[in-house]
DNA sequence: AGTAGAACCTGAAAGC
DNA sequence: TGCTTTCAGGTTCTAC
C-alpha cells in the first residue's frame, strides 16, 4: 500500500491523536507482525508520552519521553485508523474491532490508534532514539528524496555503471529511500524514460532531470494526501489512502494522457511496470 | 558484486 | 453460485 507520500499522510493524520499524548494502554493481539514484536513492548509503551512523530522513508518514528522510539512500517496492506479525535472537521467515533487489528494504542485525551494489517508484511520495533540511525532496518537506507542529501550529482554517481533497469534502481531503497512501485512508474513517465533502460546507460543530463521530477511527483502526492485529510468525508478514520490521479499506474490499455497511445504493462523483477511506449524512450 | 526470483501472508477481483 | 487463478502500493533471503 504505502509509499512515501502515503506514509507522510498517515503521520500527519496521527498527529492529533498521538503527539503530546500519553499511551495509557497498548493492546497487542498477537506476538508478531512480519517479525516478533520487541520484548515487553506493551510495558515499554504504557505510560510513555509521544513527544514527536517523524518519518524516515516509509517508516514512522514515534519518539517517546522514555528515550525510545516506536518504529512502524506498514508493509503492503498495513492501515492506521485513528478515532476519538477530530479529523478534517469531523469527530471520529471508535469503530468496532476488525479482523487483523493487531495493535491498538489507547491515548490520553481519548484518541485511539489501531494498526490493522491483513498480510502482516508490516513491522514494529522499539529503538533507542539516540541510536536510531544504526537500527538494522534504517541503517542501509539511501537519502530522503525530499532532503538535502539527494541531488543530481548523487544520483548520477549512484547509477553509474549499473546494468539493472532504471525501474529496479529507483525501487532500490539503498539508492533512494521512499519510492515504491506506483511512484516509480509515475516518475519515469514524467521523465520520459523507458523503465527497461539500463540505469548506467542513461545520459547524465537525463538522470539529472529525474531529480526534480521525483521531488515534484512526491510533493504533489503529499499535497493530495493533505487534501484528503482536510476534506475527509467518510470520517472513518482510515489514514493514508486518497484519490490521486495516476498518469500511467494501473492504466494498462488506456490512452496516454499526452499522446493517446495505449499504456503498456510489463513485468520487471516480478512487479508490474506501466509506461507509454511512445513517450518513454 | 550485482541482479533476478522466490518467499513471506491474506484477501479481492477476475476467469471459468 | 462456486471453485481456481491472478494480482496486490514491500522487503528480505536465496540462488545464479
Amino acid at each position: 500500500m504505502p509509499e512515501l507520500p502515503e506514509v507522510e499522510t498517515v503521520r500527519r493524520g496521527l498527529l492529533p491523536a498521538m503527539e503530546g499524548a500519553r499511551i495509557e494502554q497498548a493492546v497487542l493481539n498477537r506476538p508478531d507482525l512480519r517479525w516478533p514484536l520487541p520484548e515487553r513492548m506493551a510495558e515499554r509503551l504504557e505510560g510513555a508520552t509521544v513527544e514527536r512523530l517523524r518519518r524516515r522513508s516509509k517508516y514512522i518514528l514515534a519518539d517517546l519521553d522514555t528515550g525510545e522510539s516506536l518504529l512502524i512500517h506498514l508493509g503492503m496492506s498495513g492501515r492506521m485508523l485513528v478515532s476519538g479525535v477530530m479529523l478534517g472537521g469531523f469527530h471520529l467515533d471508535h469503530p468496532a474491532p476488525q479482523k487483523h487489528d493487531h495493535v491498538v494504542l489507547h491515548m490520553s485525551g481519548g484518541g485511539r490508534v489501531t494498526f490493522n494489517d491483513a498480510r502482516r508484511f508490516g513491522a514494529m520495533d522499539l529503538v533507542r532514539t539516540d541510536r536510531e540511525a544504526a537500527h538494522w532496518l534504517l541503517a542501509g537506507l539511501g537519502p530522503e528524496p525530499l532532503g538535502n542529501m539527494f541531488d543530481e550529482s548523487y544520483l548520477i554517481e549512484k547509477l553509474r555503471g549499473r546494468a539493472t533497469p532504471i525501474k529496479a534502481a529507483l525501487l532500490d531503497q539503498r539508492i533512494i529511500a521512499g519510492l515504491g512501485n506506483i511512484y516509480v512508474s509515475e516518475v519515469l513517465f514524467r521523465a520520459g524514460i523507458d523503465p527497461r533502460r539500463q540505469a548506467g546507460r542513461i545520459s547524465a543530463k537525463r538522470v539529472a532531470a529525474l531529480v526534480p521530477v521525483i521531488r515534484t511527483v512526491l510533493l504533489e502526492a503529499i499535497e493530495a494526501g493533505g487534501s484528503s485529510l482536510r476534506d475527509h468525508r467518510q470520517a472513518d478514520g482510515e489514514l493514508g489512502y486518497f484519490q490521486h490521479a495516476f498518469r500511467v499506474y494501473d492504466r494498462e490499455d488506456e490512452p496516454c494522457v499526452t499522446c493517446g497511445t495505449a499504456i503498456r504493462r510489463i513485468v520487471q523483477s516480478g512487479r508490474s511496470s506501466f509506461f507509454c511506449p511512445s513517450c518513454q524512450k
